[in-house]
DNA sequence: AAGCGCGTTAGTC
DNA sequence: CTAACGGACTAACGCGCTT
């Protein structure tokens, strides 16, 4: 029998920030992505708990979340780069607590620690987890013991800030049972609309409800896997998620149609990514240029290379070209937002920096 | 039948 | 309960084509 933990850090962006300002502790702060169109246009990506009280939480427009907040709350703009050098180092400290070890995002994990041998002790291991983080990098995580990682991930959600909750095979069924089936993992707004058409409101109805339909409604493989997950069931590893493609993402300063406009944001957007792909090392086969119009509909459209590159040029050339046909196609649209995908990665075998040695003593021979 | 290239949809944080 | 609205990522699937 496994055991999963799932870990997920408290307001992972805002704690940072708390820690790295000391004056702001205590107060209500929101972490935000400007999008630079006007001065207040941009969603928040992060508030700690304060400022969730009311009602400001991750995705809101930053319009809603000022007239939401109250005066004294702190407003920074989102350091993701520093936020992933400590995530980094938070993800190494958590690795050595597991035998297999699987990041899920910049602030969650799931660490199988079957190892331990039963519950009592996973819990142990948990804590001795918590206190490290605290210790080490004064940051607070919740944590969620189960049979799997599902459970285990419904499990963290369940007392937040700062929780440990197990929940234990032979009680995993009635955990979910009664929680609406929307809090399902993997249920969002469209499969939600689905399910409520056939009367299934709870996640229980959703476990006892007819595999057939599912598989009708949704296709034999997510069909059953919802039932599955219904009823606690899953049988999905913990192990290491390999990076399948890198992308960069950026809002226009007007909706617009011009070339020479959409080619300055393209520009930056390819030196940010090229920059990264330099920096991890990978090749990639695909580029993809990603479009949304004014009404948030999103198109892409890509083009494969013979052989791998790590090319900044190729890039530009293919997005050139891509660009180029879009407009052509869609006479009449206009865009609010612009993006490069690159994809068919090829990993280094190594970490650079060994395989910047590596490399030196081999030319050498 | 399997795999690839291309594009879309749904979901998560 | 939904709509306002950022950016980065995964998984799944359908289609046409090739092997």
């Amino acid at each position: 029998m496994r055991i999963i933990l799932h870990v997920d850090l408290d307001s992972f962006y805002a704690a940072v920030e708390e820690n790295r300002n000391p004056d702001i502790v205590g107060k209500p702060i929101v972490i935000c992505m400007y999008s630079g169109r006007s001065k207040d246009s941009g969603a928040v990506a992060t508030a700690n708990y304060p400022a969730r009280e009311r009602g400001i939480r991750s995705g809101l427009p930053l319009r809603i979340a000022k007239a939401r907040a109250s005066p004294e709350t702190i407003f920074l703009p989102a350091d993701r780069e520093y936020y992933k050098q400590i995530s980094d180092r938070v993800m190494d400290i958590m690795r050595t607590f597991a035998e297999s070890f699987e990041q899920r995002s910049i602030d969650e994990a799931y660490l199988d620690v079957s190892h331990i041998g039963g519950y009592d002790k996973a819990v142990k291991q948990s804590k001795a987890l918590k206190k490290t983080l605290l210790t080490k990098e004064h940051l607070t995580c919740s944590v969620g013991i189960g049979p799997n990682k599902l459970v285990a991930k419904m499990a963290s959600r369940e007392e937040k800030p700062d929780g440990l909750t197990v929940v234990q095979p032979q009680r995993a069924r009635t955990f979910l049972a009664k929680k609406p089936v929307e809090k399902l993992f993997g249920i969002g707004p469209k499969t939600l609309a689905v399910l409520q058409e056939h009367d299934i409101t709870t996640i229980r109805d959703l476990a006892k409800c007819d595999l057939d339909m599912l598989k009708r409604e949704f296709g034999d493989r997510k069909g059953r896997l919802l039932k599955e997950h219904a009823q606690g069931k899953d049988i999905e590893p913990v192990s290491e998620v390999i990076r399948q493609q890198l992308s960069r993402l950026g809002t226009l300063p007007k909706d617009t149609r011009d070339i020479a406009t959409t080619k300055k944001k393209l520009a930056t957007l390819i030196a940010d990514l090229s920059k990264h792909v330099t920096k991890i090392g990978v090749t990639f086969r695909t580029v993809t240029l990603i479009t949304i119009t004014t009404t948030l509909d999103m198109q892409t459209r890509s083009q494969t290379l013979e052989k791998p590159s790590r090319k900044r040029q190729d890039i530009v050339t293919i997005i050139d070209q891509l660009l180029k046909e879009y407009f052509k196609e869609h006479p009449q649209v206009r865009l609010r937002r612009i993006g490069v995908r690159v994809s068919s990665l090829t990993h280094p075998t190594q970490p650079k920096q060994q395989r910047a040695l590596s490399d030196f003593s081999s030319s050498r021979r």
